[in-house]
DNA sequence: TTCTCAATTATACATGCGTACAACAACGAG
DNA sequence: CTCGTTGTTGTACGCATGTATAATTGAGAA
């Protein structure tokens, strides 16, 4: 009997390790950290389990790789909505906000997600300081964000409106995620952008813009 | 060879069952969902592997009645600083939020025995259930609180200031659990109160009491 | 075309997992 | 004191996991 191999094609590094930490966060999105083993990652980026060991040292060493990519991901969905706002403080405040609470940063998948690497970050250093610095770096983009409006307050003040900012945005996101019936269409944003501008003493709901232009075309 | 065999004695169901939950619940909490394994529950609660299918159909049976078990312990954690606190609307209001935003509540491993569960929540229909029956009777408290204070809204606003109030104890929960460093001594705490006072049009800070007496006699 | 090398596959291995079940012994009933 | 019930132990089984490594083969270099 004949002993045939199995067709490949030869590919980048940088194909191959995008590919494997893809299949990685999205095996752990669907099933928790248990579904993602190296032959179901291997499977799902469309090669055999061994390649794993020839792009990645060992299988936490991948981990490791898919949790800093989630986390740059996640850091980069609000500067990119920062890019297309317009330049009044509000707006830019709110468009942050909208962004940061809707999908797909708003979906059950991305919690999930989050929430299967959340022990990791406590055995490992490493990956703690790569939550630490992603959270840090998403609360100070907000308190630049409310620097800007046009207001007068102290340095404590600010700090502090800060971080009960990002604390209403990260509360959101979790039961606007978990329990999406709970809540009306736009309900979540909407209590998001009210609660903030109460803190922080502005209307943000008037300088929302849509999220997504494309979704008038219903 | 003697065969000896380890001396036992027999406990109630109770008392087993609720150890067998102990332990699963600490090892979660310590290393993560692939942490508690049978053997290592069964370690834990004092006793071998094989009692754990004496009291639970399937591990899975355990690990669900462990994360009901987490639901109810945090539930009744609010429920008790109100039976402890004075009858003033706002005081009441400060003590649960204060109840919520200290230790043992706010804690690293309470977040990561919590994270742990998430995938559960999606995959486990009654899973679902359980948690939304505890974020939905968590969050009717803290309405009915808002609804005691000594002003006239709407019920449309009565709502909004709950689920916002509710999103702000839950976002302060876990930075204040995950990166327990990065804040001041009651920063949490305080800025809890400050934000949700400020949504709900109240002071709350003033009427905060200590959470914990005997930490004045250190 | 032929050669060369490393990207990729395939196979094997030790270990740990959840489960099943028969044997044993603690302890109350009589 | 003896017996019977059943809580508890110990062992075994099949399977999945992460890792190691030899064998192949795709694709650019000469």
């Amino acid at each position: 009997m004949e002993q045939i191999r199995r067709a490949y094609r030869r590919e980048s590094e940088e194909t191959r390790r995008e590919a494997l930490i893809s299949a990685t966060q999205s095996l752990v999105a669907e099933g928790g950290p248990e579904a993602a083993t190296v032959r179901a990652i291997a499977a799902r980026a469309g090669v055999t389990p061994g390649l794993i060991r020839h792009y990645f040292s060992s299988k936490d060493d991948l981990t490791r790789a898919a949790y800093i990519a989630l986390i740059d991901g996640m850091t980069e969905k609000g500067a990119e909505a920062l890019r297309e706002a317009d330049d009044r403080p509000e707006a830019r405040l709110a468009a942050f906000i909208v962004a940061s609470l809707t999908p797909p940063v708003v979906d059950i998948s991305a919690v999930v997600l989050w929430a299967g690497y959340m022990h990791k970050i406590r055995a490992d250093s490493e990956l703690r300081g790569v939550h630490q610095g992603g959270y840090l770096r998403y609360r100070n983009t907000l308190q630049s964000l409310i620097a800007d409006l046009p207001r007068e307050v102290s340095a404590a003040r600010l700090r502090r409106d800060a971080i009960a900012s990002n604390a209403m945005i990260d509360g959101l996101w979790l039961e606007g995620s978990i329990l999406p019936d709970g809540f009306a269409d736009g309900e979540i944003v909407a209590t998001g952008l009210l609660a903030i501008g109460t803190i922080v003493g502005c209307d943000l709901l008037s300088h929302m813009k849509l999220a997504k232009p494309e979704s008038a075309a219903e």
